[in-house]
DNA sequence: TAGTGGTCTAGACCACGGG
DNA sequence: CCGTGGTCTAGACCACTAG
């Protein structure tokens, strides 16, 4: 019943469209209310907290694009059921895997001009055996490997990306498409995988001891390849973790 | 410049709000407006489009939740330059792997009452020793068999889960936590494995062969864990894939 | 027909930033 | 100081759902 809702408080310095998502999803949270139950109506908990509908509104579309109740028009706003299928994990696992930039070591093993076999090409959406600038760098924090990155870079003296790129050892040029700012999105893979012989040597780990493998695409504004990857991380030392219900905090 | 912006069409059945979060997004995805740019200030797209702040407001807020715009107070909005930490995997990849519920089969291979060992015992907060339902599944695609599953249920006769959960074989039953509504929540966690002997046999692949393992812990609304369990699958099978910059259409 | 959510107006006041 | 974004009002009209 509305009566028993927490109104809220106009002398706080929290919002108040905030103040009604924080109570709102503490209903739910709490499982006070459960997934199919229907909220108050819009102008229930304008009445309720004496507040205009666009805040209320505006408290509602937040709950509704953080995954907590849908609106059906006519009808009513209700919990959502658990949804499984809707978590995410995020990268950001890894970048704290990374941690602090000052402990992390970018070592480059390798930096040449090669032709792109199959697999590259199909990827950079160029012939085969057109010439790539290829780098192979090792990522280490506190001393220990933890992540093997290879990387092919189309080869465009208009760019003048050479010798740059080929300098890149800070995690933010790697990251960020390779301190080339034309970049306009990538687009990214992620897969299991096993060490070979020399990837476990360089990581100091198990041969065929598994692992992730990200690999990333990225292209510029004209929606032309500019370079591929695979990032290699062992997986005792990476887990993406996520939460299916409760409180994600994105507002 | 702001005399050059795409003006909403009034006439149009789209929604102002989300016609405006179209032309600004077309902007930054085609590269005419580049990250640190600024945008338009709130007042001077309200003229442009006649439109009053509200609804200008809330198309900036949905570029700001989609990650294309940054705000700063007393400053104006900005261009977000591209991050490639903020992307995320969705679950989403392995349903569309599942398919079809009709072609989906789900066969138990063992479900019994057994002790728990430490492994199972510290996920589910419990003593070692105690007694749970251990359910195995096998979960076929077409006929391909596609997702191994391992179960630990707490087992409470208060609850009279025991009989229905055994007995769950829809894909609804097990990604929702086993059927029981009184899941409040729950944490996965994702790693790379390789296949052992069993697994590999069972879902008709290499042993040590690469796999995903996905590791699931269900919780009640009193945050007691009820359920613990590990997905595996073939790497050949599943890719998480997502896109880093560019329109995500989650509005 | 009554109630619901969906969109929008035309302002208001505030807090913050930079000149 | 002015321009910026941040919040909010007190309504309005519409589309949809259900009885």
């Amino acid at each position: 019943m509305i009566h028993e809702l927490k109104r809220i408080d106009r002398r706080s310095y929290e919002a108040g469209y905030a103040q009604l998502v924080r109570i709102l999803q503490e209903e739910i949270d709490s499982g006070r209310m459960r997934p199919g139950d229907k909220l108050p109506s819009e102008s229930e908990l304008c009445k309720h907290n004496r507040i205009s509908p666009m805040t209320v509104r505006r408290a509602i579309n937040i709950l509704k694009t953080n995954g907590s109740v849908i609106t059906e028009q006519g009808r009513g706003t209700f919990v959502k059921p658990l949804q499984f299928w809707s978590s995410t994990f995020r990268l950001t696992n890894l970048q704290e895997l990374l941690g602090d930039e000052k402990e992390t070591r970018i070592k480059i093993l390798e930096a040449r001009i090669m032709s792109t076999d199959e697999h590259v090409a199909s990827r950079l959406n160029i012939k085969p055996g057109i010439r790539t600038i290829f780098v192979r760098r090792l990522i280490s924090v506190r001393e220990q490997p933890t992540i093997y990155h290879k990387e092919y870079l189309i080869y465009d003296p208009a760019r003048q990306i050479i010798e740059s790129e080929m300098e890149v050892t800070s995690l933010k040029g790697i990251f960020e498409g390779t301190g080339n700012s034309s970049i306009k999105k990538g687009t990214l893979s992620l897969q299991p995988t096993v060490l070979d012989e020399n990837e476990a040597r360089l990581l100091q780990a198990e041969v065929h001891s598994p692992a992730f493998c990200l690999e990333n695409v990225f292209y510029d504004f004209n929606d032309i390849p500019v370079s591929c990857g695979w990032f290699i991380c062992p997986g005792d030392r990476l887990k993406f973790t996520t939460m299916v219900g409760g409180e994600e905090g994105v507002y």
